[in-house]
DNA sequence: CACGAGACCTGTTCGC
DNA sequence: TGCGAACAGGTCTCGT
């Protein structure tokens, strides 16, 4: 469910607290309960109970989709993939139903992992990098330029879109975001990574880190069942909006299956060379 | 290497 | 109204 700029909103509020939550930074986790084991990905369940009991929380961050909480000795690191989301609660509220993972804290909330459809997984672990290293560059890491953007997708002899949704290709970016920078770049999703010019590489590269940034703005989007506060759901060029007319030339967005993905763009804007 | 299908899961929406 | 199919913000593994 959550891309980048979802995970980013999330990180943010558990780093900084919100009216109706106090910041994660300087909890002492009391106790884990484990609803569903199979969310843990590393350690074995009575590892992590042990190990994560005492630990304090020293910030709350993000790599690509990843949540990265920093505590005294470990880092936990959870990716909520579908449909996971952090709920922090006062302990003496009822537990929510598709909660997978309880921690109790020292002032008294309670924060829990929810993931109705159980894909999103948690670690702790001493070396956060075994987990992360093989994670592509940030959109937006100064160090990548317009020029290795265009030579890495030289690299490869793949469509556009399932590359861009390749997270060793570049982290963050998911089936919404995709579909936004695509059209916004004015680039076909099934278009080869190999025909891309350095000029539309540039565009592509603008693009992405444009609709992640507005994404970041309005604090992510809310759509389904899970909401969470944002409202750039509001603001969609493409994404679900089949039938509907595409904002810069009116055309009417059509969608097709990519790699298994739903797939929205405007036929007009976005062609597909030869 | 690149791509498609299947797996992992539950809940909502669509179409007849 | 009812019911099965389709669909959903992700990623891994396997076969061709």
């Amino acid at each position: 469910m959550p891309e980048l700029p979802e995970v980013e909103t999330i990180a943010g509020v558990l780093n900084n607290g919100a009216n109706d939550q106090p910041p994660l930074p300087g909890c002492v986790i009391l106790e884990a309960r484990l609803l569903w084991e199979r969310s843990l990905a590393q350690p074995a369940p009575e590892v992590f109970r042990r190990q994560i009991a005492g630990q304090s929380i020293h910030s709350v961050g993000r790599r690509g989709k990843f949540l990265v909480f920093s505590l005294s000795q470990d880092v936990l690191l959870i990716h909520l993939r579908m449909s996971g989301d952090i709920l922090v609660e006062r302990g003496d509220t009822p537990i929510p139903s598709h909660a997978r993972l309880l921690l109790h804290l020292d002032n008294g909330w309670r924060f829990a992992f929810s993931d109705a459809r159980k894909f999103g997984r948690v670690w702790l672990t001493k070396d956060a990098g075994q987990v992360l290293n093989s994670l592509g560059p940030e959109p937006f890491d100064e160090a990548l330029t317009e020029h290795d953007f265009w030579l890495s997708l030289q690299r490869y002899h793949r469509q556009l879109k399932p590359l861009l949704l390749d997270q060793h290709f570049l982290a963050g970016l998911g089936n919404i975001y995709t579909d936004e920078a695509l059209n916004l770049a004015r680039l076909h999703p099934l278009m080869n990574s190999q025909k891309v010019t350095e000029e539309q590489a540039s565009r592509l590269l603008h693009s992405i880190r444009a609709v992640l940034k507005e994404g970041i703005l309005r604090n992510g989007a809310s759509i389904d069942w899970v909401y969470r506060g944002g409202d750039f759901q509001n603001y969609f060029r493409v994404y679900r909006r089949t039938g509907q007319p595409c904002p810069e030339c009116g055309t009417l967005i059509e969608r097709l299956i990519v790699g298994q993905r739903g797939t929205h763009y405007c036929p007009q804007c976005q062609d597909l060379p030869e």
